[in-house]
DNA sequence: AAAAAGCACGAACGGTCGTGCTTTTTTCCC
DNA sequence: GGGAAAAAAGCACGACCGTTCGTGCTTTTT
């Protein structure tokens, strides 16, 4: 890898640093030269406008979630311990070292909501990935007969959704240390709520399909 | 009223406005100015410095929340219809045509959630009050025979709340038209899953505490 | 009618922003 | 090791930022 690229990373992984706390925004190509030890102009080359850097800034984020989140969770079987492993490694990226000031990809989703361009269009799109991904992962849980038949993966996934933005909210604005138990016992209950009814109860539902 | 205070009133209107498309870093005295019809200095002379600009506008918005949210709210009867009328009202708000960009508390929260100041201590302030009003209408609901007397009320305040940010998230970002439908569905469920149980479905609870 | 206060204007300040140039330094390959 | 190519620096630009100041005009108070 040729130093260019080398300090082309490096200066995408500060931005998106500074991104986490200021938004996409925030960012600035003054600040993050200097938080580089570059200069200025020396920044603006690896990236030719600002536009094009806050969405570089957006595919890593968004390559990272995937690495972090997704790939470790679809390494776990399917069905319910794969449902809850995404939300589990979701619980994790939020406090990720890497992004201080909270989840990019929620902050960006309220900075562009409303502010039509290529960053916007792609944060759609990797969202509209995510949400996709939590259905197939409740419909493989139907699948594997952990979920009743008549649960809609969609409508949790939805849910389950807005259980994580719920818990960054609080675990980040209002810096409230029972968001953790609170997520927990909240997805606990979606899920529960959907689970296969079993009469008795000694007999899992694998137990029961076998 | 003076004619200072109605021009006050009117640029905190409009910033309002201004802050719930561009966030609260993104309210600018100059565009302000020009979308009043007012010099720079003209306008800055009402609050004095930029924070106190910000500041003024998230109070504006608290007090229209308080009055388009939680004052109809109260007005019903304590018990489920309040409670429920808290989620309904609040939908309605998200779509407050005064806040074409979006709620601005939602998008405060995230600018301000790691930026320490009198803005974010407010908004904590605010938020803290209206988790409270949500908890305390859940307890009404509890003691109105409604709910589960083991139902936490915190509990079922946060999954709400995060309900409602999902439906933000779904509504604005995502253009997800199903979202009213999700929402409510959502919230039907979390309701539905702390009632109070009822071995015979003709009697209401209400009718057997009587 | 005179004095004071309130309100808004226009110009200008020092800074920072993103963005183009040209020039110098560094890196890499033959 | 020398020379092409890449990388960074240097410099300047126009625009906008929040802010300050001095100056009028208008309304209220004395």
């Amino acid at each position: 890898m040729s130093k260019g690229e080398l300090t082309h990373d490096r200066a995408v992984g500060c931005a998106l640093r500074q991104a986490s706390r200021d938004g996409l925004d925030g960012l600035s190509i003054g600040a993050l030269a200097s938080e580089l030890g570059l200069s200025k102009s020396g920044v603006f080359r690896h990236f030719g406008s600002k536009d094009a850097l806050q969405l570089q800034v957006l595919q890593a984020a968004v390559e990272r979630f995937a690495e972090i989140v997704i790939r470790p969770a679809i390494a776990k079987e399917r069905g319910l311990p794969r449902l809850k492993a995404l939300v589990e490694r979701w619980l994790t990226w939020a406090n990720d070292p890497e992004m201080p000031g909270g989840c990019l990809i929620v902050a960006a989703s309220i900075e562009l909501d409303d502010r039509p361009g290529p960053q916007r269009d792609f944060l759609v799109a990797a969202q509209r990935e995510w949400l996709k991904t939590l259905a197939r992962a409740v419909r493989l849980s139907i699948e594997q007969g952990h979920l009743r038949a008549d649960t809609s993966p969609e409508q949790i996934a939805f849910e389950l959704e807005a259980l994580l933005l719920g818990y960054h909210h609080s675990r980040r604005l209002m810096n409230d240390a029972t968001a953790d138990a609170r997520v927990r016992r909240a997805v606990q209950r979606v899920i529960e709520s959907v689970k296969v009814v079993d009469i008795s109860p000694r007999r899992t539902a694998r137990a029961r399909r076998a």
